[in-house]
DNA sequence: ATCTTACATTGACATTGTTCGATATGACGA
DNA sequence: TCGTCATATCGAACAATGTCAATGTAAGAT
C-alpha cells in the first residue's frame, strides 16, 4: 500500500504544522536550511550562514529565530559563536 | 543509518519546494488539503470544502487556486462540479 | 577597562497575502 | 431561451511579512 496521509490531526497539531511549512516556505529560510543540514556536523553559525544569503546579517538573525521558534533548528550558543542545528521535525519535512 | 536530507537541490527546485511549503503554510489551506485527501475517492468540490471552513466561497475559490498553481492539487470539472484531489507531490509532503 | 567580534533587537518602509462583496462565467435544467 | 446552480475572477480593505540601517548586548582579546 502506498504512503498514506495522516488525516486525523488535532486543530493544534494542524497549526503547528501549518506554522512549520510557513517557515519553510520562503526561498532564504529553505537555503538557511540546507546550509545548516549541509554544514559540518549538521550545524552552522551566524558567521558561515550569512555571506551565503547575500542579505544583511540581522535579516538571516531574523529568519534563523522564526526557524527556531517553528521548531525546526535549534540554537546552541558556543562562546561567541551561535551554532543552529537542523530538529528532528525539520529532519522529517526535509528527507 | 537515519533519513537523509536532500542537499544538492537546484535554485529551481529549491524554489519550487519553498513555494509547494509556502502553499501548505496557512491553516486554512491546510485544512483544505486534509479535507481533500478525506473526501472520497481522496478529492472534493468546492461546495463540500466550503462550509468546513466557515470562509467566503471565493475565498475558498482563492486558495485552492493556490495549491493548484503550487503543484499541490489537481483541478477536474466534471459537470458543475470541479473536484479537486492532491497530486504525487503534496502525498509526499503530507504523508 | 577598553576594544573588537558575533549576534540580536528595534523601528521603518515597501511588498505581499488574506479576506470579503460584487460580479462574471459556464454548465445544466425547465 | 431563460433561469439557476457551482465556481471563478475582480477590486478593495486590512493584516502580515521581508528587508535594511542603526543600535543593543554579551563574550573574548588586548
Amino acid at each position: 500500500m502506498a504512503q498514506t496521509i495522516a488525516l486525523t490531526r488535532s486543530p493544534k497539531d494542524v497549526e503547528k504544522l501549518a506554522e512549520q511549512f510557513k517557515a519553510l516556505g520562503d526561498g532564504t529560510r529553505l537555503s538557511l536550511m540546507m546550509a545548516v543540514a549541509a554544514g559540518e556536523n549538521a550545524e552552522a553559525c551566524v558567521c558561515d550562514l550569512t555571506p551565503e544569503t547575500g542579505l544583511a546579517q540581522s535579516t538571516v538573525s531574523h529568519h534563523l529565530r522564526l526557524l527556531v521558534e517553528a521548531g525546526l533548528l535549534t540554537r546552541t550558543q558556543r562562546g561567541k559563536w551561535a551554532f543552529y542545528a537542523l530538529t528532528k521535525d525539520a529532519q522529517k519535512l526535509l528527507k
